[in-house]
DNA sequence: CAGTGTCA
DNA sequence: CACG
């Protein structure tokens, strides 16, 4: 786990959040479901890219295609490529950007990224907006967690022995940042799904 | 179990 | 930590 703070500057972030209005115009953000159960989650989600982690009652997957449109995710802007390309230290393209947007109150529970086909790819993930309470803790759940205050800008990168641990957000600090206008936390997490050829 | 509710 |  190597969290690189501040690594975009404003004029970056508010760059990156003007190309997510426009990805989100594309592809709606929309709340997911746990499996089985159909609970809500307290964020709601989009994704860019050629693949988009989606949760229903049918199971976490991913899928090419918005669930709710239909059409493909929208591309990933060419300034999240270029973060991979310095921070990822992998020699293949990210395939999915999830899109994870908290307002004041939401939360995501302890859980581990293992959608994907790669382990050998770190997760890259990226915060805008209001600081954030990550807690993350080792590859077994109910091991010891420590937590880290996330803050716009922030990028972390989870690989090696660090991409299987558990993480979460505790919380969300309102009225920390002023990058959105409408309060709250996006959380960008850009992943290699597939395994290259 | 990427959820919540409850209790020590 | 148990639940539905």
């Amino acid at each position: 786990m190597t969290q690189h703070p501040a690594a975009l500057d404003r004029a970056a972030q508010e760059a990156l959040v003007e190309a997510l209005r426009s990805a989100v115009r594309l592809a709606p953000l929309f709340t997911p479901v746990m499996p089985r159960t159909g609970r809500p989650f307290s964020v709601r989600m989009t994704n860019l890219g050629p693949l988009g982690w989606v949760s229903d009652r049918a199971g976490y997957r991913y899928q090419p295609t918005h669930p709710e449109t239909g059409k493909p995710w929208p591309a990933m802007p060419q300034v999240l490529l270029d973060l991979w390309q310095r921070h990822a230290a992998y020699p293949h393209l990210p395939e999915a950007c999830l899109v994870n947007f908290y307002n004041q109150g939401a939360k995501m529970g302890l859980h581990q990224d293992r959608d994907e086909e790669d382990f050998a790819a770190p997760v890259l993930s990226i915060s805008l907006g209001d600081t954030a309470v990550f807690r993350f803790g080792g590859a077994e759940r109910g091991g010891k967690t420590q937590t880290l205050k996330l803050h716009s800008g922030d990028v972390l990168v989870m690989g090696g022995e660090a991409r299987l641990c558990f993480h979460g957000i505790d919380r969300v600090l309102g009225g920390t940042s002023t990058l959105l206008k409408e309060g709250g936390r996006i959380n960008l997490t850009l992943r290699r799904v597939t395994r290259p050829n």
